[in-house]
DNA sequence: AAAAATATTCAACAAGGTGTTCAATAAAAT
DNA sequence: ATTTTATTGAACACCTTGTTGAATATTTTT
């Protein structure tokens, strides 16, 4: 096996045991021993690796983040090359399916890290980079939050609504597809929390 | 000074001690004998008080958590025993504005346990509890969740919508009077992100 | 083929936090 | 006057941490 193989392998190795005792145990209670013992590697070589049991947990987290920020930057960008008006209405629509078609290959990490036992900054840090995209997008767009209640609450609606949606989705054991959920999103824009209710 | 004093006086020494370090240094950091350091006591004495740092936060997290839970309840007893149409459209708004009357006087401690810094778990805990209270109230009432979208997703989106606006009202360097938030928290029943948005 | 670089292992180490225990002190309650 | 209660401070064994160094094996370079 090359060096760069073993590199791989033990990495890997490392990162599968690290998400398994987080399911197990939670991030909190997971030691360095724990993690090399269930991924078959000295501790010694851990440290080879990382600093520490939250530099692997920042590594994992950063993939993930640096990925999803590239496909809603992707498009984006293909959106202001079209600059035609009908193509703008499509925005949402095509960056809710792409990211969450990724989401959903990715989902058992990300679940992990999103639940009460992974890390509840890793959420919040997503949340903010959508909130960065969307606010520079609409600047670009000239569109503007409401004024019917503070504006920023009108942002900390509109921003939270999608995301606590997908977390509820990958909360779910059987989620759906992420053309079903892209659906319920789109839906969800136009729904006010009265309308969700029928008396 | 009786006993009881100097119980009471420790324990708030302590409890004060620990909230101000959360916000220096978050909750992971502390160690016990930080805690009586800053609270002025030995680290023995904290033992016969708490069985550690987790006991000791959730003794602080439950006293807020029963008087929130106590405060709803009321609200809803009482408007059982009135039983006519009208009132029972304050409900919301006479348990919006109570609430926050206590949230706000306790604003500095619950803030610190909601942030980052805090302890996750606790937002998740008072959301669930609103969840079961708001569901059993729907049950009585015969109120169902639309279907338009799933319903596990309209519930989501009806719960978390009203605890993400407390929530970061409490983040606000200089947050809204109750009286003013209530009135936000009744307008946002009726708007969709969609709304909120003016191109 | 020989030398150098890389990846891993194992053991040892000091430092710091944990929760327990116990003797000593002082004040309040009985 | 005696007992109960609250606190102190020190000592204890235990665990986790991050570091270090010597040993081994395998790959890469020369």
């Amino acid at each position: 096996m090359k060096h760069e193989e073993q590199n791989q392998l033990t990495t890997t190795n490392i990162k599968n045991a690290f998400i398994q005792l987080i399911d197990q145990k939670g991030f909190n209670a997971i030691t360095v021993a724990d993690v090399t013992r269930t991924a078959g590697v000295s501790r010694g070589t851990f440290y080879v690796h990382y600093l520490d049991k939250f530099d692997l947990l920042l590594k994992i987290e950063d993939e993930i983040y640096f990925n999803i920020e590239k496909i809603i930057n992707d498009n984006l960008e293909e959106t202001l090359l079209l600059a035609a008006d009908k193509d703008q209405r499509d925005v949402p629509y095509r960056i809710f399916l792409q990211s969450l078609d990724y989401v959903y290959v990715q989902r058992e990490t990300i679940q992990s890290l999103f639940s009460e036992k992974g890390d509840p900054l890793f959420f919040n840090r997503i949340r903010d980079m959508v909130d960065d995209l969307f606010t520079s997008r609409m600047k670009e767009t000239g569109a503007k939050f409401s004024s019917v209640i503070p504006q920023d609450y009108s942002k900390e609606i509109v921003i939270n609504n999608l995301l606590n949606i997908i977390r509820h989705w990958l909360d779910k054991t059987k989620p759906e597809t992420p053309s079903k959920l892209t659906g319920i999103l789109m839906a969800s824009l136009f729904l006010s929390p009265n309308e969700l209710i029928e008396i």
